[in-house]
DNA sequence: GGAGCCGCGTACCGTACGGTACGGTACTGG
DNA sequence: CCAGTACCGTACCGTACGGTACGCGGCTCC
């Protein structure tokens, strides 16, 4: 199927073979362990593989970076938004779930590394890490959270004019400035307690400001 | 009083000076118009002063960057918050202005870059530019805006346990996500008219979280 | 078993950039 | 008029790192 040994150029477009994959996890390893001054050098050393072999595979650091960045987006993305029966009950806990999880991914060591990537590229133009890191962050979960909004409103459960804003009012009550302190070297470590607490009240909040009063 | 001439070691702890100010001008300007490959070349050229003075005064790239950022901090803190006859108007315009305030400077070029730079920085350990960004930022305005949320409480206008969360929870009704997907690089560029608008949301959904009900 | 390819290890190249050295000029104090 | 100081301009050094070249072992396919 693939056409993977005519061209000679065979970087990565389609998805990385299991020896690929290996090698990205060593670039997210490494990023993790060592602070961002990733050098081909030491993901050749830890990846055992040669520089060579890297830049034919992914053209160059960009390119490397950029099959990272995707490679990662590609494992958070398992999203169970099955089911339509939706009550109030339902509701409140769909949106819990989703703001336990968006806390899990935006206080995880990956999701910092990785957006001080992004946004340190995204600085320096040139191939937009940063797009991606937003395409498969807060666009993807936007895209499931939403339809969410809109059954709620449906049912009569919430009620809002503009699905997006009322989306963007829900990530800031979730996140508030978790996010940008972790980037800029806060300590500030959540437990999956505190993730849980942070994301009940949050969801309370919403539903006070969005939900229709209880008769 | 500064023991200016004598020491041989003579980095800018105190205020810079109007020249030091002018080549810390420079570093800003060719941080926002560049993007942040800012050189030592290039700020010495820009700047019109040599790299050797700039060693001498800066100590290193390091020292340069950090009184940037101090440099920014202190003309940033220019805030009237005298007074202290509250009702629930003046309590609600005071809110609005710290929102409009805080809005005007995360979403403003400078404040990106310098973010950027931070974060970046935050990466790679040694010398902690995001704990300054962090305290002159955040904290510096959390420090202004939690006594007029415990003022709101003390008459009876507000009503929250802690001033902290109270205070976490506006930042996150006023920022949402709007600094994150700036500093990704998301286009996203507001007027004035949308920031007051988004302001103005903030707050009344804010006030309507902590807000005692009007009798 | 040989031809050919893939990919590892390593040595190598070019360059950009942080940091230093040095000569030249203007100003100040004696 | 002569030190001394401050600072500009420029040339220079060292090194880290992105990217390339090459030799060699192990695999598949005839």
């Amino acid at each position: 199927m693939t056409p993977s040994s005519a061209l000679p150029d065979e970087t990565v477009h389609d998805a990385p073979s299991a020896r690929q994959q290996a090698v990205l996890d060593a670039v997210l390893a490494l990023l993790v362990e060592e602070g961002d001054q990733l050098t081909m050098d030491a993901v050749a050393r830890r990846a055992s593989c040669s520089k060579e072999t890297l830049y034919k595979w992914f053209g160059d650091r960009d390119g490397l970076l950029t099959a990272t960045v995707r490679w990662q987006a590609s494992r958070v993305h398992a999203g169970r938004d099955a089911g339509s029966a939706l009550d109030a009950a339902t509701l409140r806990d769909r949106l819990l779930d989703f703001a336990v999880t968006w806390l899990d991914v935006i206080a995880g060591r990956t999701s910092v590394v990785l957006n001080r990537i992004a946004i340190a590229h995204a600085g320096s133009r040139k191939s937009n890490l940063g797009g991606i890191v937003l395409a498969n962050g807060r666009l993807a979960i936007g895209g499931r959270v939403k339809p969410v909004l809109e059954a709620g409103r449906a049912a009569g459960f919430l009620t809002f004019e503009d699905s997006e804003t009322a989306f963007r009012t829900f990530l800031g009550l979730v996140g508030r400035d978790i996010q940008i302190r972790l980037l800029l070297g806060d300590a500030l470590d959540l437990d999956a307690a505190e993730i849980r607490r942070d994301a009940a009240r949050a969801v309370d909040q919403f539903l006070a400001l969005y939900g229709q009063a209880r008769p």
